[in-house]
DNA sequence: ACCCTCACG
DNA sequence: ACGTACGTGAGGGTC
């Protein structure tokens, strides 16, 4: 068998890169997504070639050829992002230090280069691969010379592969015709000019029937459609250009040197060092050598599929202190349990013939009311199978690292391996794809063996760093008596739901949809024509284009068509005030009417799904129906809270916090006249006009308060002059004087916030009152925009999260009496101030007071924590 | 997959 | 000079 070849065209695979993996940055602030990306797209292709040669190829910033030839070429391509600049540099010296040999030269492009490369390998005997983003270099393909291309689908990277056939067959040309192709048809990232009003339908069929730019030429009058005709007799000079511009050198003047690129041991020490300091701890695995590696983990996981062998699991797991589970599901049904014991030792336990859905649960059940310490990752979704009451036994890794660093968007175990133990583990999608896991367990049980072992392997192992990790940090308490509780309690209010009146909404989403088909027609007989008025892109050339609105306010694809703007043009003409309420309706129906209407379950309750691990404040979100942005602020849109009502013998309470942030602002600051002002109960806002504008508190105007209002939010946002003066539509010297008049009044505020910001500068983190933190890597950009970003953030996640923290402690509190005093009345669902509780109408008075005094207990501070409460029979009443 | 817009605190 | 308020999720359009 002949020897194999790699040829990376790096300008190519780092720019995907960058563009496809999400910023990362190490710990001195370089920028590092795109070298990851790249290095996983190599070590992927290497594992699979096995090459015995392999050379990344780069562009030089100097002029080419193709420049003396045309000299618009590149001349308005966008420079290379700062961010992915930076970490070129780095990227070569990490392929140097795994002894890959890069290749670059003035005056050439990493295209020719590879053309180069590729065909003199080729005659030299050897099986070439081509690996690049650029569709380009197709052209390079031959039996013998293979093009990859990656592309991303569903979240895994796979790669097409092209010989000349597959060139022919995806196409219908050969790969050199690819040059003609894209000379016709030009390619603006190049800005090689094609020949205008050919696409690349025309160009497929003059190649396919003419061969070539020059034979099309000649038989130029038999061609058809006339516009092509006419187009190629007067572009003919111009597609000739773009031909050689389009051409990869395959002849370059450069000394290609095999055995310099000769593949050695690519697991260096050296790269090891670079790898840490990038902070890449998912490729360290693969360098350490002195890490047990992934096969030795695996060897020694356990496939039990006999009813008697996972009797014995369960009997030993029972006497053990300590233990990691997760059951594995799909669509409501158990397929298996992986379960890690000390030593540790790991058995995924299949659902399969006697050994029921039924037989698992109970007896991991039964196991975990006995262990000392039962680890899982995502405890809430486990528990939909368990009966399971809250336990002090229980630790959840996802929340653990949540805790730790909150910026993340995933904590799966694939997270956890590679960030705690170093550790490469394989996600689901990447070993199964879409592919369903019944099907995989048939199909492929060595592989999911290994996936599900290591859910709980890792877990296992995991749990003791997180543990300690939380402790140094001081957020061990946080954990224990916050957030793990509170899976508990969110767990009861997903199950509770909220009862929803089906009929009702049906009727308040048809009566929109009247009123919208004759705001329709009316906007289409305005417009003169018939358009989407969904379509921002759309409404913009309407609006702007047809009738000649002055539309200022540009987003970075065109004209912005945001309620803002629209209100502005409103006098205008009237088509613009009947959009507004076009799209306020369309909205109310489309996301509120139709989108709630379908998650009502047989039960006639909506089950929405709380996410505690998604904000960077510490604050849940709702997802699936997200029920934490029900309209209120607008009264049509108000109504659809009648449409959430308690179930019969039921009332609904709602209770929310008075100005929590501005209250938790006045004793985190320790400000003593917004203390005394909540102390005496004041109207807040009116109070800070009067003080910041020293005016007797009676005489305060209404405009003096709705700005000392705003003030005030911006304060907790993380005053800037800018979004004052935007939210208020005054000058920024306007805005900025009431922010210095405000700072001027309540002095240690300011002193506070400014602590914020360095604080976060000192540390890279701030924190809460009940020390949630979270990381301002912001702080650390030279970008100026970042950095202001940076310090807003530093002010405002305190403030916000500390917030949180307190509303999660009166629902945990909240829960407990509900359950200790054994009501049956529940909670259902929390809106970061705000608790709406289903109270049974017998239990009334005592639902009243628990959420009072849960509520303004849940924190000591120096004013007090006010609370609003209102019953009603439907949400709109109640609140 | 990404943008725009808009609903909430 | 830079060009923004903080934190979310969902639907529709576009490429």
């Amino acid at each position: 068998m002949s020897e194999k070849i790699l040829l990376v065209d790096g300008h190519s695979i780092i720019n995907r890169a960058f563009y496809g993996v999400t910023d990362l940055t190490n710990s001195r602030g370089l920028h590092t997504n795109a070298i990851l990306g790249f290095l996983n797209t190599l070590f992927k292709v290497l594992e699979e070639e096995k090459p015995d040669y392999v050379t990344v190829a780069f562009d030089v910033k100097a002029p080419t050829f193709r420049h003396e030839l045309y000299e618009a070429y590149k001349g308005t391509r966008k420079p290379m992002p700062e961010e992915l600049h930076q970490q070129v540099p780095v990227l070569k010296e990490l392929l140097h230090a795994m002894g890959i040999l890069t290749m670059e030269q003035a005056g050439l492009e990493a295209d020719d280069l590879l053309g180069t490369a590729a065909k003199r390998s080729e005659a030299k005997g050897l099986e070439v691969t081509v690996l690049s983003g650029d569709r380009d270099l197709l052209q390079l393909a031959t039996d013998r010379i293979r093009i990859r291309l990656p592309k991303t689908k569903g979240g895994v990277t796979e790669t097409e592969n092209y010989h000349t056939q597959d060139v022919i067959d995806r196409y219908q040309v050969t790969p050199l015709q690819i040059i003609e192709l894209k000379a016709l048809m030009g390619d603006s990232s190049d800005n090689i000019p094609g020949v205008p009003g050919i696409g690349e339908k025309t160009a497929t069929n003059l190649i396919v029937k003419y061969g070539s730019i020059e034979n099309a030429y000649a038989h130029v009058e038999e061609i058809t459609p006339n516009r092509a005709r006419e187009a190629l007799r007067n572009h003919y000079d111009m597609a000739q250009m773009s031909k050689t511009l389009a051409t990869i050198n395959i002849d370059c003047a450069y000394d290609y040197d095999w055995e310099a690129a000769r593949l050695g041991n690519i697991y260096t020490k050296e790269a090891y060092e670079i790898l840490k300091e990038l902070n890449f701890k998912n490729m360290l695995s693969r360098f350490d050598l002195e890490a047990p590696a992934n096969e030795t983990i695996e060897k020694g996981f356990r496939l039990v599929t006999d009813l008697g062998e996972a009797e014995n699991l369960f009997v030993k797991a029972e006497g053990q202190e300590r233990l990691a589970f997760e059951l594995i599901w799909e669509e409501k049904q158990v397929l298996a349990l992986s379960l890690t014991l000390p030593g540790p030792e790991t058995a995924v336990v299949l659902v399969q013939g006697f050994l029921t859905e039924g037989f698992l649960t109970e007896r991991l059940v039964r196991v975990l009311t006995k262990v000392k310490e039962a680890d899982c990752l995502g405890l809430k979704e486990q528990l939909a199978f368990l009966q399971l009451d809250y336990g002090e036994a229980f630790w959840d890794g996802e929340i653990a690292a949540y805790l730790l660093n909150p910026l993340k968007d995933s904590y799966s175990c694939k997270d956890l391996a590679g960030e705690y133990l170093n550790l490469s583990v394989p996600s689901g999608t990447e070993l199964f794809g879409k592919q369903k896991l019944s099907e995989v367990i048939e199909e492929k049980p060595e592989e999911f063996r290994v996936y599900a072992g290591y859910l709980s392997y890792v877990l296992f192992e995991t749990l003791p760093l997180l543990k300690k990790r939380l402790e140094e940090q001081g957020m061990d308490k946080l954990y224990r008596t916050m957030e793990m509780p509170l899976v508990f309690t969110l767990f009861s209010m997903e199950q509770a739901g909220v009862m929803v009146e089906a009929q009702e909404l049906k009727d308040y989403g048809d009566a929109l949809a009247v009123r919208i088909g004759e705001l329709e027609k009316q906007i289409y007989e305005e417009a003169g024509e018939e358009f989407n008025i969904n379509s921002p892109k759309q409404l913009g050339v309407i609006l702007f284009d047809k009738l000649g609105m002055k539309g200022g306010k540009k987003t970075k694809t065109g004209y912005s068509t945001s309620a803002e703007v629209l209100e502005k043009l409103a006098p205008e003409h009237p088509v613009v005030s009947h959009i507004l309420e076009y799209r306020q309706l369309a909205k109310l129906k489309s996301t509120y009417a139709d989108g709630l209407a379908a998650y009502i379950g047989e039960d006639k309750r909506i089950h929405t799904t709380f996410q505690q691990t998604i904000t960077a404040t510490g604050r849940l979100s709702s997802v699936e129906p997200n029920l934490q942005n029900i309209p209120i602020r607008m009264e049509l849109g108000r109504r659809i809270r009648k449409v959430f009502v308690p179930q019969e013998g039921c009332t609904l309470v709602d209770a929310d916090y008075s100005q929590i942030e501005l209250r938790v602002l006045a004793h985190m600051s320790g400000d003593e006249h917004l203390i005394q002002a909540y102390r005496e109960a004041q109207d807040i806002h009116r109070l800070t006009a009067s003080q910041v504008f020293h005016i007797p508190f009676e005489e305060v105007t209404d405009l003096q308060r709705r700005n000392a209002k705003a003030v005030n939010f911006g304060i907790v946002y993380g005053i800037s002059s800018f979004g004052l003066s935007q939210d208020l539509s005054i000058t920024r010297g306007e805005a900025q004087d009431y922010i210095q008049k405000y700072f001027e009044t309540y002095p240690r505020i300011k002193e506070f916030l400014d602590g914020c910001v360095k604080d976060a500068k000192e540390k890279g983190y701030v924190t809460t009152m009940f020390g949630r933190r979270r990381q301002v890597p912001e702080l650390k950009s030279s970008n100026f925009m970042q950095r202001s970003f940076g310090e807003r953030v530093a002010m405002n996640a305190p403030i916000q999260g500390t917030a949180a923290d307190i509303i999660k402690i009166a629902m945990v509190r909240v829960d407990r009496r509900l359950k200790e005093e054994k009501l049956r009345s529940r909670l259902l669902l929390q809106v970061h101030d705000e608790l709406l509780v289903e109270a049974c109408l017998e239990e009334l008075g005592e639902v009243k007071k628990i959420l009072s005094e849960e509520m303004s207990r849940a924190a000591e501070l120096s004013v007090p924590l006010e609370i609003d409460m209102k019953q009603g029979e439907n949400w709109y009443e109640a609140h």
